[in-house]
DNA sequence: TAGGCCATCTGGTCCT
DNA sequence: AGGACCAGATGGCCTA
C-alpha cells in the first residue's frame, strides 16, 4: 500500500537493497565494515517485512471465519481482533446455555448463528463497529 | 484537506 | 551473534 511497487521487485538480488531508482547497489561502494552493518540492517529489513506479511496472513485468516457481511468493506486489523473477541464470546455463551437446558440437540441458536443477516449487520454498523461490537453481539444472541 | 489505516524502516530488548 | 518480537516514526493511499 505504500508504493505501487512491491518491495522485492525494485531490490538488489545479492543483498537486498531497495534500489529506489538508483542504478546499482550502493553497498557496492562502502567500506567493509559499514557495508556488514548496513548488509544486517537490511537482512533485519527483510525479515521484520516477511514477519509481518505473515501476521497478515493471519489476519486474512482470521476475517475470513468472521462475521462479514458487507462485501465492499474490509474489517481493519483492530475491527477483525474485536469482532473475533466478540464472536469466541458469543459463540461460548451458546454453549454454556446448550449445556445448561439439557442435551435435547436444540441447535437453532448455532444455526441462527451461521446466518448472520444483513440487518445485524446494519445494526452493527450503525453502533459504531469495534467499540461496540460487543453490544452488537450481545444484542444479536439475546434469544 | 483531515483523519484513518497501512507498510516499511529502525533501534531496542529478549531469547537461543 | 543472530533471529524474533515490539513499539515509535514516517510517509503513502483512500475516503468523507
Amino acid at each position: 500500500m505504500k508504493s505501487a511497487s512491491t518491495p522485492d521487485e525494485d531490490s538488489c538480488v545479492d543483498c537486498q537493497v531497495q534500489l529506489k531508482g538508483a542504478p546499482k547497489c550502493p553497498l557496492r561502494s562502502m567500506p567493509t565494515r559499514v557495508e556488514g552493518l548496513t548488509k544486517r540492517r537490511l537482512a533485519a529489513n527483510a525479515r521484520e517485512r516477511r514477519r509481518m506479511q505473515g501476521l497478515n496472513t493471519a489476519f486474512d485468516s482470521l476475517r475470513k471465519v468472521v462475521p462479514q457481511w458487507g462485501e465492499d468493506k474490509k474489517l481493519s486489523k483492530y475491527e477483525t481482533l474485536q469482532m473475533a473477541l466478540s464472536y469466541i464470546m458469543a459463540l461460548n455463551r451458546i454453549l454454556s446455555e446448550a449445556e445448561r437446558y439439557g442435551d435435547g440437540g436444540d441447535w437453532s441458536a448455532l444455526h441462527q448463528c451461521e446466518q448472520f443477516h444483513q440487518d445485524h449487520y446494519q445494526n452493527y454498523l450503525e453502533l459504531g463497529s469495534s467499540d461496540t461490537c460487543d453490544h452488537f453481539f450481545t444484542k444479536s444472541f439475546s434469544h
